[in-house]
DNA sequence: TAAGCTAATTACCTTTAGGTAAGTCCGTTG
DNA sequence: CAACGGACTTACCTAAAGGTAATTAGCTTA
């Protein structure tokens, strides 16, 4: 992602680019929840690649959402948190991630599927939003 | 977009599908301000193509964001609306598109740019979300 | 020295998104 | 009848996203 010609003229293409990749999501959310190296990543992520990790970070690296820490220990450690800036997306992914919820009962209802109960709100600071082929 | 695949096991990609394409936020928000007509949707998002438009409908019908209204007066009118489902994505989108103009202004002033005032969310109403190639 | 861990990188491939342009269908207007 | 407007549809193509698998490089432990 080139990161210069979609931002150039709409705001929104520019917020798009941190919201619409597959793993996206999940990897700010996660990395609300707790700093993370990229082995927590990777096994918290089921699914997604080493390949697609180390670009997404990357990108929100030079973005300025994620910054990485390097500690030169022994073993060296590498964690990734979010910044003050990537925090402020927080919110926003916060409504996401609630609609997401909240629509996917209704759906589940439509197809007469068990329903859960409506804890959804609770459960938003441990959630995991994750790629998983059944709950 | 089979609708199916991704969605099941995780609520977050089903709502991904309405928020990560290049132009359903602009849609949808545009529908949110006023129902629509195919060639309003074209004129007033300069750079869509009839054929993504046509199917960003399509796949907004099929999932009850969007409802299709044929008027049967001549000549033949079509509208599109958000239904009452579809309404609930409206501040999900206003989330998204606070945090991408407070941000383009954060942008902005990195690049000494000139800044416009803080009027973001008086804004929110009448903003055209688009594609534009110069502001 | 061999094997392991962490954090990548690289090459290759498939799928999906999106753009371009032309064509269709139907009813209307000149 | 020809041209037009509205709402599409279709075929074709390119680019971007994402998956798979192998490789690298530094350090460590058995």
């Amino acid at each position: 992602m080139s990161s210069e010609e979609l931002y150039v003229g709409c705001p929104v293409q520019h917020a798009r680019q941190f919201l619409s990749g597959k793993w996206q999501i999940a990897i700010l959310w996660h990395l609300k929840a707790q700093p993370s190296r990229f082995v927590d990543l990777i096994n918290i992520l089921p699914g997604i690649s080493e390949k697609v990790l180390t670009q997404e970070l990357r990108f929100f690296e030079e973005s300025g959402i994620v910054q990485k820490e390097i500690f030169f220990c022994t073993p060296v450690k590498v964690e990734y948190r979010l910044t003050t800036q990537g925090l402020t997306l927080i919110p926003v992914i916060q409504q996401i991630i609630l609609w997401a919820y909240a629509n996917l009962q209704e759906e589940k209802a439509k197809r007469s599927m068990s329903s859960t109960p409506a804890s959804v709100i609770n459960d938003l600071e441990t959630m995991q939003v994750s790629e998983r082929n059944q709950e």
